[in-house]
DNA sequence: GTCATCATGTAAGCCGTTACATGATTGC
DNA sequence: GCAATCATGTAACGGCTTACATGATGAC
């Protein structure tokens, strides 16, 4: 799971463990908890396994899909490199002298790729899932979301069978706490749902690059 | 958290290893993942420090508000003895010659108490505490959903603060999942709601007392 | 007599945590 | 100079899983 967070966040921009750390937290879901006592010992496996690499300058803020609203990104790569130059004021970057930047490799993507189709082990790991999905090929997304959403429907089926347990109505904390899980499951049904529509909808996007000239046709 | 699993069990009935891993697959939530390699030492763990004892007979079933002709208890252990004769259907206890059934002791329930009322490490072991509270004294099942109440509604937000943080609005797909976090805390925030209200409601039907209370003198 | 099930346990290992150890850089 | 923060790592440990080993019982 921490592969998958370290290779997710490391896809989008090189980034020593300290920030790794910190991007960790700002990320939704409880993420935040991961220490440095397993984060350093996963970067080292990762870069024994060839899906990191330590890198010098570090490319910064790629964001390919947007070109550029202006200077946003583009200063802010330019701003990391005059760091290194010692070009700028040091209260930007403090105490940055022994930091290990790391990359992701071409094996260390392609692992990626498989972790986030993978089935997942548990909620926390989906949702890591969906927060890095923007990584897979659009249809490779949607069939994962169809995988999630039949798991989820086979565990609601699953639950509503048990429901009539022997015993089953007896204390209503108990069956207040089987409501609930009935409750959150259909939430998550829908949500799945949702981000398969999100897919769809990009997917319709691609399919008409940007003809605005054409017929002024709005899918 | 299996402690506090099978001490909410066995607090019910006494029960072997083997059928308390059948038990915790029928509470809703993801219990059934425990595994034997889990389940046994946790057992020999808790009978070392006094939570559990073998028993004989083992007391099963008790309802102690439901009167059950007194005669149950007795009758099934005459019943478990009848089994060795072949005169009853094998389908309530197969296979019962190496079992040890443990019982809970009075150290164990106050562990269990304890456990009850401890704030939870995760989802999980609030499920589990929801699962077990009507052990709970009245005021202390209330006081603990506050205390979860609390630390939800923390954490909503904490979560709305850092909705606004710098590159937020990028991806839909992180987007969708920050606002699914979200439905989901309020979901849960209800939940607790409703958990509460089922307390109170019992709190002022305490006419008769319907549930036994551990820890304190039962007259 | 053989197989499925019931039943208990041990061993190896994964994954993650807390706590500890170390040291550089910067603000004051 | 000193404290706070940044930054990287190691050590000990805990909890849980899978896989393995063992054996009794009952159905057929």
């Amino acid at each position: 799971m921490i592969d998958l967070a370290i290779l997710g966040l490391l896809k989008g921009e090189d980034l020593h463990g300290y920030e790794l750390k910190k991007r960790l937290g700002e990320l939704p879901g409880a993420f935040a908890g991961v220490s440095f006592g397993s984060l350093y010992p996963a970067l080292a496996r990762l870069e024994r396994a060839g899906a990191v690499r330590e890198v010098e300058g570090g490319r910064s803020r790629p964001t390919p899909s947007v070109p550029m609203t202006g200077a946003l990104s583009g200063e802010i790569a330019a701003f990391r490199a005059r760091i290194r130059l010692g070009h700028d004021r040091a209260e930007v970057t403090p105490g940055r002298r022994n930091r290990k930047v790391y990359g992701i490799t071409q094996p260390g993507e392609a692992r990626l790729a498989a972790l986030l189709v993978e089935p997942p082990a548990d909620d926390r790991t989906f949702a890591l899932q969906v927060a890095f999905c923007r990584h897979l090929h659009p249809e490779e997304r949607v069939a994962m979301f169809e995988r999630r959403r039949a798991d989820l429907a086979e565990r609601l089926t699953t639950h509503a069978a048990g429901a009539d347990a022997p015993g089953a109505g007896t204390d209503p904390y108990l069956q207040s706490l089987r409501e609930h899980d009935a409750r959150v499951l259909t939430t998550d049904l829908a949500w799945v749902d949702e981000l398969v529509a999100i897919s769809r909808l990009e997917l319709a996007d691609a399919d008409q690059p940007v003809a605005t000239s054409i017929g002024g046709s709005t899918p």
